[in-house]
DNA sequence: CATAGTATTGAGAATGATTATCATTCTCAT
DNA sequence: ATGAGAATGATAATCATTCTCAATACTATG
């Protein structure tokens, strides 16, 4: 038999991918769970796991311990952190092929994936400091 | 008083400082352990954090959960990670500093800091695959 | 030199995020 | 209906890291 996309998969499902937030396994349980529809802690899991392993949702991990997912199909970007107020910010700039294209011809590595992750002080928190 | 250069904590620098390794906290103990100064797991991850604040060492996070460390005064760089080996290669390319020109002017953000993991095959696993 | 006042240590408990177990329930194709 | 394979939920278990706390080790003064 095949992956299934059950109930509770779909609420994790839908929450996500109607959101532009990077959610992690807690407040996505958390807030199915005041939403009515609450949801085993180990579902959850295993459902972010399922549904990140179809293309259907997109993992990331930015360097908080806590592996945070996002809606797929958002060309892509890369994430600052603010770590004073937590905000997460999506960037991206083209010099970042170059990087990649140099590595791969450089070392003969085959490139499966990244984590660019940028932390400092957002504007707001920049001036309020 | 100020924070002091005790013998489990030369020992750790002086193990980080003569190598180009990744530590983490785990391989330190066990190298340390095997070298007949065994040292308690929390004074090795006091000793790491104290030895990072005081710029002695660098701390970086490669996503797989446990934090690295390496020795202070390399110049910057970021690390490609072998998926199939585990192998650590250390990159870097000038288009970095433009990325960060760009998105601090852009955005109004101060970057403290990032973390540029890239992962993939190693050469030598690209073969063997 | 005695001594108060910090820093550090080590053993072990505790934490937080995530995964593993396992018995039960669900689904789908015969 | 039925049996094999998925999924669920409650709970135990992992793993890296931090916390607690009693015992030491230093340091700066008096
Ligand atoms: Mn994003
Ligand atoms: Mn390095
Ligand atoms: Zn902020
Ligand atoms: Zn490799």
């Amino acid at each position: 038999m095949k992956k299934r996309l059950t109930p509770q998969r779909e609420a994790i499902l839908k929450l996500i991918g109607n959101s532009d937030q990077h959610w992690d396994a807690e407040g996505i349980a958390h807030v199915l769970a005041k939403m009515g529809c609450s949801i085993g802690q180990a579902t959850v899991y295993r459902g972010l796991a399922a549904l990140e392993k179809e293309g259907l949702i997109r993992g990331i991990q930015l360097v908080d311990g806590k592996k945070r997912y996002e809606r797929a199909g958002k060309q892509h970007h890369d994430h600052f952190v603010c770590t004073a107020c937590g905000s997460i910010t999506e960037f991206s700039h083209p010099a970042e092929a170059q990087i990649f294209e140099h590595l791969s011809r450089e070392t003969g590595a085959v490139i499966h994936g990244h984590e660019f992750v940028v932390f400092g002080f957002c504007a707001s928190c920049r001036e309020a400091s």
